[in-house]
DNA sequence: GTATCTTGTAATTTATAATTGACATTTGGA
DNA sequence: TCCAAATGTCAATTATAAATTACAAGATAC
């Protein structure tokens, strides 16, 4: 059982944001919705290109959407 | 040949932070220095994990160090 | 000019992110 | 209530991040 420490406001960004599906997110951004779930779960740890390109979709900046949970 | 589209300022805001090596800010992050040296060197995509905890002992938003380069 | 610390890089291995395909459950609208 | 869309999750595979070991090139101090 890994312990993933990043904790991110994905989810509700995105449901916040108007009607925006895990889908469509996950097209946008380039990766599977398989992904985009388990991001949105915070079930690992993705690259800061993905999260990069999530904040840019969902118009909000990096530290407000990701942090350290210590 | 992979081409990185994240792009990042590690290299000069550690070395403006005062005299910090690269291998202290891998101590510190837990990388290894090879690893930190990629990074700075924007060789690849690191994780998100990685990049709080880079941006956490450079004292900098994560926006303001790393970037999507179009 | 030589010893030492720092950095760049390469090849190999290991850990894990991300994909693929599939199925079950939940949710919301007609 | 029924149907379809959306979500959660799992197992297996593929891609790649990160570790390890090692060596060479720059830099800095003596």
């Amino acid at each position: 059982m890994k312990e993933i420490s990043v904790k991110n406001k994905v989810k509700i960004t995105r449901i916040e944001k108007g009607k925006m599906t895990q889908i469509e997110l996950a097209n946008l951004v380039g990766v599977t919705r398989q992904t985009m779930n388990l991001i949105e779960a915070q079930k690992y740890n993705p690259s800061i290109r993905i999260c990069l390109l999530i904040a840019r979709f969902l118009e909000k900046p990096l530290d407000e959407l990701f942090w350290i949970d210590d």
